[in-house]
DNA sequence: AACACCCACC
């Protein structure tokens, strides 16, 4: 039962990290962490098993919505995820939300919701001075002189830390500064300016500050007012929400040197300071014990805060733990608690349980508010469950919940990626017309889904559209534009928004760099990627998996001469002829002061150069360099997750010699004993052995994604087709298919391949013919027309060009299958089944369509035995 | 003196 977790004691959390139930078994979270440390996901077999099913929304107290979007939430996964009334029509959307206003702050200033100085303990003079502050102070000297004429009224440093933090409030960080040099430079009292300090970091902190806050705070101490332990929980904190997670962490170790002893707010900051910066959960649990062994009492926040690093990681095992742990120690829980619980189950996958979770909120007394409603439609978004989050939507309007800033750029962004743009200006309408501007994460999300949609035109005129607008574009901007225009070929472009980024002062990160380095793998300049790796590692700059990743599956791909066509219809192969080899040396030579610069520049223009047709390099020094590159992983420590061994095994389709894959394997083999033992069993031919082990194995990819899940059983597919193992690939995608893990591939007139790979689609072929043959010879009616979808190839960068339809016409041709590409449909094959039945009538047929291993073991043939009648019986 | 949801890389 769901109202049972696995774990309800934070020991029991600490103890699981430790010794965690499978030592062989390196199955990691395969989704990104920006983190230094990646957090691991131990899939487990501790699961919390929901019984039964989840409550539709009539049940939580809330008055049922139109019975139309209530019943079928969340019962059944969705098999075709369309958004198909998601989306209002305009003119309901305007009439839902009629320009209401969020109840929520609306964060147009980079800092997040405002300290509330309600109830604080100032002076009605305060609050005059502040009106005096803001109209009259219009610079430094005539700010000093409204301040001096309220001087002797103003009450001590409580009046002032009530004008600084409102003059924050108001983002206006000079005025607050000017306030606070006064009120210091007045005070003759060491523990009053240590208030005001503490105050002003605070507020610096949130004004996005933080190089201001540290003068603060490195002043103070100097002046001998600083060392108190609020200014430094302050300081922790400014670092913390700034994204300095490794400073704050620093200057709360630094405490004992000053011989201050961290309070429940230091701790509850640096753990929360460790949640955004994404810290494993095993290390913030350290400090917590610290924090225990310290005799301190957690509390709301401190929990909260856990939960958080929880929700970073998608622990959601983990965060339930906290949460009953919550409950035993009798700390009330909150809304906070509960969205952040929300948070970590549903990126954790588990959105039936986050569900069921939400829907105890109102007995809790405990409303789910709009912060819950857009956590959770996000979840069921990423999810691909769309037609839940609507449900959700639907909702949370019925109720009257208003849609803030962050909940329209959920939806927006949710229609960015489908690239469903028509529905995206829409929300991005509505969002204005209820006063809420288009902020940095809505440009960002726009840029982004344009942009993989190659719509270059339109993404350079949201780009114009924010700077015109006076939106700020940061760091995930730039690293989102590079990204769209190298893997687009775009090279000048991209080398444009580089010098951009670089004059805005910003430094790259490993997500950038790795947005670089799988352009250039893409290209199959894997050498330039591994350079390029070398080099962020010497900017100080941490590679993470993804990186990896994005290497290894490079391995062996020949460089794309394909040319990617643009919403103007113009080629990027123009874009390339346009840029010369003397502009490539211009703006490399322009450049050429600053190393990493010219390094990055350089890169864009080899990869113009290597479209432009050079060959590169030979396989065997390809190998090496790999090698090295896993080696260098090792050395690292960088934990390899199921995206790793999903290139790696795509690597091995890539080798030409059985050693080359061997080599491979063998680095999969250090990586991962399951995977390992599978893929090598599997390919050697000892099916029946491995066979239990696989099924594990695949009882753990199933917890993924479902992309991520496909990934893996592609990637084995393909190498076993590739060397092969035919019987024993077909064996994995009938497992896959009796799993879900392509949805709807198979029926009695469709075969549907679109979401698999070549070896995988054409295993898939045979056992689907086998199956209409046994349709035809147990005398059953076959369906009047029989199609085969491969896809248009609409996921490669060219439309129409298909190298699954082509694979998959070979096949069938080969086998003298009678089927023909649909006229109006490139990627359907089709034929009558009258047709189809009369050649599998033929006595050669059976005998074409029965696959067979290249390499068996004598204990397989009774198993293979049993399996091809199972096969004919099918 | 401290807490939640949205945007980038495989």
């Amino acid at each position: 039962m769901a109202s049972t977790p696995p774990h309800c004691s934070i020991t029991a959390t600490t103890k699981r990290y430790q010794n965690h139930p499978y030592p062989h078994n390196q199955l990691k979270d395969h989704r990104q962490t920006h983190n230094q440390n990646p957090h691991q996901r131990w899939t487990s077999n501790q699961r919390v098993s929901l019984a039964k099913p989840p409550l539709p929304p009539s049940s939580r107290n809330a008055p049922k919505p139109a019975a139309t979007t209530t019943t079928t939430t969340t019962q059944h996964p969705q098999i075709h995820p369309t958004f198909p009334s998601f989306q209002p029509p305009k003119s309901e959307l305007v009439s839902d939300f009629p320009g209401r206003r969020s109840t929520r702050f609306v964060s147009k200033l980079h800092f997040g919701r405002p300290r509330t100085t309600m109830g604080t303990r100032h002076t009605s003079v305060a609050q005059e001075a502040l009106q005096n502050v803001i109209e009259y102070g219009k610079d430094e000297r005539a700010l000093e002189n409204v301040l001096l004429n309220f001087e002797s009224r103003l009450s001590g440093s409580d009046d002032y830390v009530f004008l600084l933090r409102e003059l924050g409030n108001r983002g206006d960080c000079k005025k607050a500064i000017c306030c606070f040099e006064f009120a210091v430079k007045r005070e003759r009292k060491k523990n009053e300016q240590g208030k005001l300090t503490s105050a002003m970091i605070s507020t610096l902190g949130r004004l996005g500050k933080v190089e201001m806050a540290k003068t603060v705070f490195e002043a103070a101490l100097t002046e001998g007012y600083g060392n108190t332990v609020y200014a430094f929980s302050a300081i922790i904190s400014a670092y913390g929400r700034n994204g300095y997670c490794n400073e704050a962490i620093k200057i709360f170790y630094s405490m004992k040197d000053y011989g201050l002893k961290p309070n429940l707010v230091t701790y509850n900051a640096v753990i929360d300071a460790c949640g955004k910066g994404g810290v494993e959960f095993k290390r913030v649990l350290e400090i917590f014990d610290e924090m225990l062994r310290n005799g301190m009492q957690p509390d709301r926040i401190t929990f909260n805060s856990l939960l958080a690093v929880c929700s970073k990681g998608g622990l959601w095992e983990a965060a339930r733990s906290l949460s009953c742990e919550m409950v035993n120690r009798g700390i009330d829980q909150d809304i906070f608690t509960y969205n952040t619980l929300l948070d970590a189950v549903c990126k954790g996958g588990q959105l039936d349980m986050a569900f069921e979770i939400m829907s105890e909120m109102p007995a809790k007394n405990i409303l789910p508010n709009v912060v819950t409603y857009s956590t959770m439609i996000d979840g069921y978004a990423k999810a691909g469950r769309l037609d839940d989050a609507r449900n959700l939507f639907n909702e949370m309007k019925f109720l009257g919940i208003s849609l803030d800033r962050v909940s329209y750029n959920t939806l927006l962004s949710i229609y960015a990626k489908l690239g469903r743009f028509e529905e995206a200006m829409d929300v991005c309408r509505e969002m204005e017309n209820s006063g809420i501007r288009k902020d940095v994460v809505t440009y960002n999300a726009l840029l982004g889904g344009y942009g993989k949609q190659y719509k270059y035109d339109v993404v350079r005129k949201v780009f114009e559209e924010m700077k015109a607008r006076h939106v700020s574009p940061n760091l995930l901007t730039y690293s989102t534009l590079i990204d769209v225009y190298s893997k687009g070929g775009l090279y000048r472009e991209a080398m444009d928004v580089f010098r951009e980024f670089k004059k805005a002062g910003l430094k790259a990160d490993v997500v950038l760099y790795s947005a670089l380095i799988d352009a250039l793998c893409k290209n199959g300049l894997v050498e330039s990627a591994v350079s390029l790796l070398d080099e962020m590692t010497k900017e100080g700059i941490r590679p993470n998996v993804v990186t990896y990743n994005s290497i290894i599956d490079a391995f062996g791909r020949p460089a794309t001469t394909e040319s990617v066509v643009d919403d103007a219809g113009q080629t990027s192969e123009l874009q390339i002829e346009s840029l010369s080899s003397s502009a490539v040396e211009k703006a490399t030579k322009s450049l050429v002061a600053d190393r990493e610069d010219s390094q990055i520049i350089k890169i864009f223009g080899q990869l113009a150069a290597e479209k432009a047709g050079q060959a590169k390099n030979s396989g065997g020094q390809e190998m090496m360099c790999i090698l090295g590159v896993f080696h260098k992983m090792h050395e690292l420590e960088i934990k390899p997750n199921v995206v790793t061994f999903s290139a790696i095994l795509n690597a091995c389709s890539r080798c030409n010699s059985f050693e080359e894959a061997s080599m491979l394997l063998e680095e999969l083999r250090l990586f991962d004993n399951q995977v390992y033992g599978v893929a090598h069993g599997l390919l050697m031919g000892y099916r029946e052995n491995v066979w239990e082990e696989a099924q594990s194995l695949f009882d753990e990819v199933k917890l993924m994604d479902s992309s991520t899940a496909s990934a893996f059983y592609n990637a084995l597919t393909d190498m076993l087709w590739h060397f092969g193992q035919k019987r024993g690939a077909q064996l994995v995608v009938l497992e896959g298919k009796r799993r879900q893990v392509w949805e709807n591939v198979w029926s009695e007139s469709c075969l549907d391949l679109h979401l698999m790979s070549s070896g995988a689609a054409r295993a898939m072929v045979h056992a689907w013919l086998l199956n209409v043959r046994a349709i035809v010879f147990e005398g059953h009616e076959v369906p009047k027309l029989l199609s085969i979808l491969t896809g248009w190839g609409k996921h490669s960068k060219v439309v129409g060009d298909s190298t699954l339809r082509r694979a998959v016409e070979a096949l069938l041709m080969g086998m003298g299958a009678p089927f023909r590409s649909a006229k109006c449909n490139l990627g359907r094959l089709i034929s009558t089944g009258s047709v189809v039945a009369s050649w599998l009538r033929e006595s050669g047929t059976l005998k074409v369509l029965v696959l067979h291993d290249d390499r068996t073991h004598q204990e397989n043939l009774r198993f293979g035995q049993i399996s091809n009648l199972q096969m004919l019986q099918l």
